[in-house]
Formats: C-alpha cells, structure tokens, sequence
DNA sequence: AGGCCAAATTGTCTAGGACAGTTTGGCTAA
DNA sequence: TTAGCCAAACTGTCCTAGACAATTTGGCCT
C-alpha cells in the first residue's frame, strides 16, 4: 500500500488515519457501521479511502473525546456542531503573573505563550533559565511550570494551539528543568527518604515528573528516576533493588482515572508496608476517591511538606533538614 | 481488560503481545493459521491468551525478520534453532573498549553493563558524566553510548536485563548526554543549516534523538527538537513554522519497517524540495530499500559527514547542488 | 441528596476469506 | 558460467459481520 498518497493524497487509507488520528482501524470500521460515520469511499481494490476533510473531522471529535464527550453524541454530528462545541470551554487563565520578592521583575506567562506560538524557540529557552535563575527552581517549577502546563493544555484541547507548539514547550520546559536538577547538589549515600520516581506505562507525560523529582532534590531526598512508562512490575523489583523508602508517581490528567485507581492499588498489594506510596499529578482520580495506603499530592507544594511529615515519622535519631 | 495480568501475569493478550513484540494482531492471527506457531491457548473469555515463553519466542523472531530472514522459514521452528540463528550474527561486541588518545585511561563498557545490573545508579551516572568528559560528547555517544544502547537492547531481549533497568540506563544516559549538549556554545542565527529533530508517532526511543542533536549540536547546527512521537502533519507544520533547512528523523529499531518507509515516503511528498530529510537510526528499513529524496544515515559517524555535505551544496554565493 | 440496578454504549476481540506487492527459484538464452 | 525473465509461492493487511465484557447512563426507590 506504499503507492498510495503519493502525490496528491486526496484519500487515506484506514492504516493512515489510525496514524494521523490515534484512532484504532476496529473503531473506524464500528464507528461507520453504528454511527454512519465516517461514511469512506472506496479505491479501486475495494479498500476504505478517507477524505482529508474526513480526516480533519476526526481529529476534533478525538479532541471532544479526550475532554469527555462520548462517541455515540458526537460522531455523528456536523462538522459546525462539533467546531461549536470544541469553542466553548475551559475559562481563560491566561492573566496569571509571578512576582520575584522585590515585586519588581514580573515573569508574565502570557510573555511564553506568545513565544510558543510564535515559534521563537531559542527566546523560549532563554526566558525559561532566565525565570528559573530569577525565581529559583522552586518558584520556577510552581509557579511558572505549573499554570503554564495548564494554559498550554487548555489551549491544545481549545485546538488553539498545534501538537508541534506543544512539543516546543515541552522540549523547552524539559530542558530548563533537567539542566536545573543538575545544579541540585548531590545528596549523600545516607540522607533521607530514597525516592523512586516513575509513572505507569498508560502515562506519556514526562514534564510532571521532572517537576517532582527537580522539587524533591531540592528538599534533600536522593531521587532514583526510571522515567515514563514503566510496568507495574518493574516498579516493584526496581523498589527493592534500589531499596528505596518512597515510590512516587506521577499521573497527569490524560490517564485514565480507573487505570491509575487500579494500578494504585495494585502497586500498593505488591509493594511492602514500609515503602511509602506517593501518588502526584493532575489526574482527577486522585481528588475522588481516597486511596488507602497511599498519599495523594495533588499540588507541587505539597511534596517538601510531605518529605517532611516523612522525615519527621522516620526519625533515625537526629533529625535530619 | 484491565483485571487481567492481576498477579502473575502467566499470559498475556494479543493486545499485549503486539504491543511487546511490535507484530500486528492480524498478522499473529494469520501466522498461528498459516504456521501453526503461536498458538496461544483461550482465556475465560475465549479470546487468545499467549504464554510469556510464546512472546519471548516471538521477540526472537521479530529480530531474525528484522535480520532479513522469512517468516515461512523460521516461525515454525523451535526455540533452539532460532537461538541458533541469532547467535551466529551481530559478534558479541562486549569487548569493545574506548581508548583515550593517550591509550591510558580505558572505558570498558563491561563496567557500565555492570553498574547497570548491580542497580548503582549514583556510580552509572557519575560513570557517564566522566566518560562524557574525558572523551568528549561525539567520542562519548559514538563509542560508548551507541555500542551500549545495542548491548543493553540485547541483553533485553535475551531477558538478561529487567525492564527497570533499562529504563534506569535510559533515564542516566539521557541526562548526561542532556547535560552536555547544554554546554555547546549556542549557535547565531544565522548559522546553517537549521535541523528540525523529532520522530514518527509510533517511535518511543527518545536516546536516539537525543544522540543525533549532539553530535549536531556540536558540528555547529542550529536544532530545533521537538521530542518524540510528532504526528506528521505537524512535522510538515513545524518544518514551515521554524524555516528549517532539514528534517531529521530518528527511526529505532523498534519501528515498523512499513511504518518508517510509508512515513518517510509520505513526509518527503509533503515537504517542499528544498528541505532535505535525514533519516537516521537502527531500523531496518533504513539498510533495506532505498526511498527516493532522502538521506540514510545509518551510522552516528554518517551525520557529520552530511552536515558537511549540505554546507558544501548549500554555499551561500555558490549555486546549490 | 444518595444508592442501586437495568439498559445502553463502546472498544476490542473473533473467524475466515481475499488480494496486491514482493521474493524465490527454475528455466532459457547469451 | 552468467544474466534475464516469468510463474509460483509467500506475506502483510484489508475485508465482513458478529459477539461480549466493561463502563456509563439514567430512571427509580429510598
């Protein structure tokens, strides 16, 4: 099927939408027998040939669908609906601004996202260190990284913002932060808690846990990260093997809630009752429901406030901080 | 599904198993008609449930078809065999050894393999940090980072190393490699040619990247990355945004061959002429047929030679090419 | 309000058939 | 021997149509 699209791709093959759309070849095929659409031509072997504007229309439903909506309301729907329903959401945080001690340097967040989409990638990272080396990591992560990832989110989901923009500032962001992280001096073989950082393997983000490992160094904790992605499995025999005393993970709010209630509990079945279960992120699940066992830091501050109370309960004999 | 996999996990979906062994469902599903191998037993459910030893199986096979061999040939045969055959290639490259030019002190990359599995994280690092710097970045990612990277996939696949302990390979080598690319003097805005970096939605290896923009980054290109995983249309979106003199791709080895042709095929249909794509990485498909308006560069060296190249045809007064 | 259950929804699996593009291997001619 | 050619075999991906477990919804009863 190489031939095809080769000069003016006027269709697409079903192999090439699952690509450029993320949705699987069974769901386009069940979606046009249940909902009628997308309603594909065929090619001269009988095969399914997608319009780009097709195309084009099931990206935003895919948008409406990561927001929430639900298939059987949406797919069906024209494409001014859906275009209408993609507008009106998510309330404009965009006035957010950091103040450096003296009030006097402000760090305006619009500033970044006008350089995001404004494609100024060397500007981009130079605002970045230079917010990072003004505010310190601390205040950079929580007050500068944080909000933005939200804006940033939000303007994706609007569609005011394109995957590539998004990348950029990711890109950006993951820079600043990993070259900030290795300014932290390192922490001595025996300060506490050991900290494994990881997500589970549904998790693609890897900006969130940066930001928890840059603000844990911070506070003094010797931080083991395996990066995204990792089986539960593997969390487990890496927690032994490096005999660590706290697992944090990271769940943005693009995981699904009941696979991060699930893996939690699971995690929490498999580890042992001394290794503490820190669970961070913006993913809603970890708001609803409490998870015993485990505890929940729904906001970047509350990690130095949480490696405290740990400290405090593991006392050796000498305090440590 | 997700209650499957609860403890022990004895056998695994085929959703899994393509997932893991990166061969489609259709195409697991005709091999046990036409082959007879694999042939998974049912779950409760009816649905193919695959044991741990069929997909280990079925990871050495994907790498003898990656190696050229046929499925015909070799599916069917037992396990022995197929060791047999990958045994008699790739010649255990575990003595490799980077001399520093006073052929003193030596980097055996025996010692790397051996932090990693003794779960030293604090001494990989430092190990890496060193080597980087005693060998310089381009020596430190064409002679310890690259060989290594094949060292630690093989071991993988022999099962020789843990998931987690890849990933902490990953997460060390990343940081380091991270670290000295932000010592590279940045470039003036003027200095060409200017390198959009990024990788196909199905890649997930960002190291290979990261490796290509050093040694970029220090032949005095002007990158742009934009990480892993950017759809195609906003790679051809991108492109235009950053005015960008060549796109360069990263394909690892666990692409999809088709995947990685189609995709290339397509990209170089819809990006203007003058922008030069470079397609670089372990993928077969790079060695194998050659695509008609791009650059293979199927070793690290390779990329400073074309950089050269380029800046040759691309002379400012010159006429081009 | 809160809890519970039936009904609707939805993604992913199943089976076996088909076919286009590629590779192989034997035959012929130079 | 070597080179070229073609039929046969091979192989991945598409097709249809049905099924069902897991989740969500929405009405009903406390």
């Amino acid at each position: 099927m190489n031939f095809r699209a080769q000069h003016e791709p006027l269709t697409m093959s079903i192999a090439g939408v699952e690509r450029d759309t993320g949705l699987a070849k069974d769901t386009l095929r069940v979606w046009e027998r249940r909902y009628g659409f997308p309603q594909p031509g065929r090619d001269a072997f009988g095969e399914r040939a997608y319009t780009l504007s097709d195309v084009e229309k099931l990206r935003v439903i895919k948008r409406l669908l990561d927001q929430g909506h639900r298939p059987g309301r949406i797919v069906a729907l024209p494409i001014e609906e859906l275009q209408r329903l993609s507008q009106g959401m998510s309330g404009e945080r965009v006035h957010w601004v950091a103040q450096t001690d003296e009030g006097e340097a402000e760090v305006d967040l619009r500033d970044f996202m006008q350089m995001i989409k404004e494609h100024r990638a060397e500007d981009l990272r130079r605002a970045f260190s230079q917010a990072a080396i003004t505010l310190g990591l601390t205040r950079f992560v929580t007050e500068v990284v944080a909000p933005l990832n939200v804006m940033v989110g939000e303007a994706w989901l609007r569609g005011a913002l394109e995957v590539f923009e998004e990348h950029l500032y990711t890109e950006s962001v993951t820079t600043v932060i990993r070259h900030a992280i290795g300014s932290v001096p390192e922490q001595g073989l025996h300060s506490t808690p050991k900290v494994l950082l990881t997500t589970f393997p549904q998790e693609s983000h890897a900006v969130g846990l940066l930001m928890a490992q840059s603000i844990m160094a911070i506070e003094g904790c010797r931080c083991v990260s395996l990066g995204i992605q990792t089986p539960l499995r593997d969390i487990v025999l890496a927690a032994q093997a490096h005999q660590v005393d706290v697992v944090a993970l990271s769940c943005s709010i693009n995981m699904n809630p009941n696979q991060v209630v699930d893996g939690l509990q699971e995690l929490r079945s498999m580890l042992p009752a001394h290794v503490t279960i820190w669970a961070g992120g913006s993913s809603p699940a970890l708001r609803r429901r409490e998870i015993p066992g485990m505890v929940p830091l729904t906001q970047l501050g509350d990690i130095a406030q949480e490696v405290r109370k740990w400290r405090a309960a593991h006392a050796p004999k000498a305090p440590q901080r």
